[in-house]
DNA sequence: CGCGACGTTGATTTGCCTCAACGATTGTGG
DNA sequence: CCACAATCGTTGAGGCAAATCAACGTCGCG
């Protein structure tokens, strides 16, 4: 029973830790959903329901403007949360979508319900606020990197921090999260050898 | 007595609600610092020895590349928080540097004493979630700007948002917080009229 | 097999940078 | 209280990184 939110557990263990008790109450308040590639987790127009942990797979987050060129705000793989904030704090539609790279399932954490289990299993509320602190201290990197480098070293230095996900993904969402052309990576990968 | 640190608690107050008797316990974990004008709150190599709440006055928070050139990837006014998470947690020496801009005060709450206060008066570690959460969604939306709109349309955009900001604070600082430079940002405003 | 999604390559264009010289404003010491 | 320096903002010429547009390759899948 509950198996499948192992790597949840796991992430959950390395900043606080919970007794048993606190944990069957935390999975009480856990479902999850299983994702076919290319399909939408959260959809444009949608309010945000909760919170997503990926247990499986990968997801980008992005926002496609009047044009209809899509921009690739946030990604995320396995051990990570990805949500629409935004929307699920003030209850209102959202203006992004997430989608799935691959097949993947992720752990849901219902907006309504998390006030409750934070009363309930309140080292969460901890745990939720280093996890957001790393989030947006990231974050901020990313702007110092967007405005000191330029698109080729930003794609190098991507790289290098996460090589396996630059396998996995097709190339025009990591130029997109880059802030550059598939043109411009395609151009800088035809140097490197 | 603690007359000074009023805007803190009325901040804390529209997010969650502390007794006299938790209040008079936060107030005891607080200090203050004065800043005169160009004055350093935090300076590169130093560990951040805590959080930051702007009082009074403003600052940004900038780093210096190899080149000399100071990149702002920050900025707070009165009523916000302002931090290098990235030392503070890593207890690791700061790549960043906090200048106040103008005379300034800021509130301190130091990180050794931190995590006993949060057990002491839980419902801080709430306000820091959703405030976290807050600046985590704000920056995501910064990148998105970055990203779609030309450095004009942010600069509009950004004297929108934020007025007061772009009156009181040198131009080099907007533009370097926008990503461009003071040049560019004067062209910008040449054209306005 | 053939279509659609993804990637590549080249020619042209453009937003913004760099560098340099010149105002304007502020602040500081004599 | 003025003079002069430092700081900040403006303006213009030239250059470059990356976008745009278009045409063509290639691979996986129905």
């Amino acid at each position: 029973m509950g198996e499948i939110y192992k790597p949840l557990f796991e992430h959950i263990r390395k900043f606080v830790s919970l007794s048993k008790e606190e944990e069957s109450v935390l999975l009480s308040y856990l479902s999850h959903k299983k994702l076919k590639k290319k399909e939408l987790l959260l959809e444009q127009g949608q309010i945000c329901p909760g919170n997503y942990f990926i247990l499986e797979g990968c997801f980008f987050l992005f926002m496609t403007d009047e044009s209809g060129t899509e921009q690739v705000v946030q990604f995320g793989i396995e051990n990570w949360w990805i949500t629409d904030y935004v929307s699920m704090d003030s209850q209102k539609p959202s203006k992004f979508n997430i989608r799935a790279i691959e097949h993947s399932t992720v752990a849901v954490l219902d907006k309504s319900r998390q006030d409750d289990l934070f009363q309930r299993v309140p080292q969460l509320e901890r745990y939720f606020r280093v996890i957001l602190q790393r989030a947006f201290s990231a974050t901020l990197q990313r702007i110092q990197f967007i405005f000191s480098m330029t698109g080729e070293e930003r794609y190098r230095h991507f790289n290098n921090l996460f090589p396996a996900f630059v396998q996995r993904v097709p190339q025009y969402i990591i130029a997109s999260y880059l802030g550059f052309t598939p043109e411009f990576l395609s151009k800088i990968r035809a140097k490197k050898v």
